[in-house]
DNA sequence: AGACTCATGTAATTCGTTACATGATTCC
DNA sequence: GGAATCATGTAACGAATTACATGAGTCT
């Protein structure tokens, strides 16, 4: 679970509440991670009673009492153990690719409109990001926090890396549906019994994967480790299941 | 939903069941959707009675019956709605983002494992899916299912860029922290009280953001619509809140 | 007058993963 | 003899979103 991780990980700065910490996640990490008070308040009352962090509440008279949550020793360890953990992977999913996909269901200026929002998305990410930094410069340069200000740039960076991939790889997609054929779209209604045979399609599957063995595996049979080389095998070199994880 | 219209394109493609269904996940869309038989089961039954797809029985005797899954025209209508609708974008979530976040109470050497790792598993990715792009020509050859090659290979070609972008940024991350200051990293042995006082960082935070407005109202707020250019604001220009979606 | 900020939550619902259950056949 | 394939599911759990609830104070 890697919210109560983040959490940790701000509550590590200094002592805050669960309103705080939401806007420390909204103008810090909300390009690579989310979370609404209704999941963060849930959240520190099961760390609390983990032990993670401790909680003072705050009486006030004008506004509703604060709840103040401090790190503990325990909360301090366990996080530094996830930290140095290697990160785990979220599954990716993307409907815009579903979309291209299927996209040949579609006409073509049908399918170029969903990649030119895409691209307009993208290119308002990209904007966002670039303030961002800005953004980050200052409050660094503020707070005196030379230190932080690395780590936080290179989240940033991450983001603008990435979403300029996205937006390359969108813009050059809608020119090459622009010279596509137009045979290639609106294919729906091609004969009822559907474009594919089953059938075949399924048994041309099993026949590529067993000339290309390895092959659609799942990316985790690729991984060749640096550190215990014993019971990894690379694709080319068939034998049973590759197992992985 | 994006499932129920996955599976609903893949229907359109021909009757199937739901144990077919969930191979061609697993060799087609797997780098950017994935879905457990046990989600595809009740997905199936849940879209028969919304009139989606109809459900044939076919007997066998040495193995369980099948149950084949066809398209009905209002499935079709609702697939070729969804794709011509603009995607909708999933919350990412990147624990390695985290981490590297939070890298400063991590040693060196720690955060540069951590990073390694994440490109190991990125550059296994890249070689998964280099093997796909190889094996989709060689299904659709077989098929002889040009059109639909050309987004298949789409897809694939976005995951391409994609992750060469997150590798290009895992390896720079690493030369950048490997040339930092040592005094970044370890920092949680600061004063008990934590990094930041957080009620400083809040009331900067608020400053910075009064001095640059619009910053950080969120990507959205970065759009600016070519249709309606009513009611959207540029950051530049601040007024209330910008309200978007 | 209306919206936004501060500050806390609960409840319902959706989406997805993991574990469990069954059972014949076929491949190594 | 053991694993994998074919073929169906259910149940429990976890993570996250949306909606609902309260209520004073401040800003425009």
């Amino acid at each position: 679970m890697s919210l109560k991780h983040a959490l940790l990980g701000f509550i590590n700065y200094g002592p805050m509440t669960g309103y705080e910490l939401k806007k420390f996640f909204d103008t810090s990490v909300a390009h690579f991670w989310n979370a609404e008070l209704s999941q963060i308040y849930p959240a520190l009352k099961a760390m609390e009673s983990d032990g993670l962090v401790e909680m003072k509440v705050e009486v006030q008279d004008d506004r509703p009492n604060r709840k103040v949550y401090s790190i503990t020793d325990s909360g301090r360890c366990e996080l530094l153990e996830w930290l140095a953990k290697p990160a785990d992977r979220e599954q990716p999913r993307e409907p815009i690719l579903i979309k291209v996909f299927f996209g040949s269901s579609l006409s073509k200026r049908e399918l170029i409109a969903v990649l030119r929002d895409c691209a307009d998305e993208t290119r308002a990410m990209l904007s966002y990001l670039e303030y961002a930094h800005q953004f980050v410069d200052k409050f660094v340069e503020s707070l005196g926090l030379r230190q932080e200000g690395l780590f936080w740039q290179l989240t940033i960076g991450c983001g603008l890396k990435v979403h300029k991939a996205e937006l390359e790889w969108a813009e050059e997609a809608i020119e090459r549906i622009e010279a596509a054929d137009d045979a290639c779209f609106e294919n729906e209604q091609h004969g009822y019994d559907g474009v594919i045979d089953i059938r075949t399609a399924t048994e041309v599957l099993d026949r590529v994967k067993s000339l290309m063995p390895g092959a659609l595996a799942g990316p985790d049979a690729y991984l060749h480790p640096a550190g215990d080389s014993t019971k990894e095998q690379l694709p080319n070199q068939p034998k049973t299941k590759v197992a992985a994880k």
